[in-house]
DNA sequence: CTCAATATAAGAAAAATTCTTAAAAAGGAA
DNA sequence: TTCCTTTTTAAGAATTTTTCTTATATTGAG
């Protein structure tokens, strides 16, 4: 007999399974166990954590592997990445504002508030969680320099 | 004759000189040459590129300077960290959501968006810089378990 | 089942960040 | 100012995170 939730897990890990097929990623096993190791956790896990939660089913799993796995992933839009890169960048600019990161080249766009609109959280939503010192919206996607250089390259 | 913009850079390093003694950090050379590089870039630059900035004018600097400089800048809110952390976190939730990052301990809580508001910035806003593959937006803060534990330190 | 393309493990390498130590500089007090 | 204490720095080593290289193994299509 299986619970509920084992249920569960079964139906994510086949809609990522069919998802990969239609990504052109091949069904490995390694890439299931990461899968399931991050859709079981709800920590939002690092990539040291998600290697030691596989290697408990899968001993011999490189670290690369985890690493590239879950690139890839992200790729595919299969896994969300949360942050922005590996290289810390900053502002000196203390007026409030949002940023657009471009994915191809890490390049960092301001875009600032309009006014006479409101947000769409709820201070209190946010609030259960903690104190807040700031508040950091990133639009992550492609920038126009970028998909011009690729529309360049193809013609 | 100075130009405008020189007159402008001399008075935010002077507001800048401030509010590091208002936060009792030294007033170093090299902290105000980093703040200078940071405050003439609109880039966002990393720390390697911060670094490249200011040798020009103190070829001895060294890169850990700059690491710890922007540092404890950012801990006084002079500057502001763009991104999240150097370690990539991933999530497997693919439900359109918000993230409070703890800026003690680097938990990572979900907030889930309410419905019936509208968000404060435009399509159009967004859509002059590129393609948006996903919206990121990040409360960063201190959370409720880490002010505890300083709570039960003091007491 | 066979084959070509892709993915993997293992370890080396590169890149990013922090630590250690001794010397230099800052800012308060006299 | 001059002295003194504390903080900051440079230099380079060490750590940590991430990527690359190469040979082997696996996947999925035919």
């Amino acid at each position: 007999m299986q619970t509920h939730s084992q249920n569960d897990m079964n139906e994510r890990v086949d809609s990522f399974k069919k998802l990969c097929r239609k990504c052109a990623l091949r069904v490995t096993n390694q890439r299931v166990e990461i899968f399931r190791a991050l859709a079981q956790s709800k920590e939002h896990p690092s990539v040291e954590k998600v290697f030691q939660c596989v290697r408990q089913k899968m001993p011999n799993i490189s670290l690369d592997t985890v690493y590239r796995t879950l690139s890839s992933m992200e790729e595919a839009g299969v896994v969300f990445r949360v942050g922005l890169s590996n290289k810390a960048r900053f502002d000196a600019d203390l007026t409030p504002h949002y940023h657009f990161v471009c994915m191809e080249c890490g390049e960092v766009y301001d875009i600032f508030p309009a006014f006479g609109k409101e947000p769409f959280w709820t201070a209190e939503q946010v609030k259960e969680f903690g104190e807040v010192k700031n508040v950091n919206l990133q639009f992550h996607g492609i920038c126009n320099r970028c998909s011009k250089a690729a529309n360049d390259v193809k013609n």
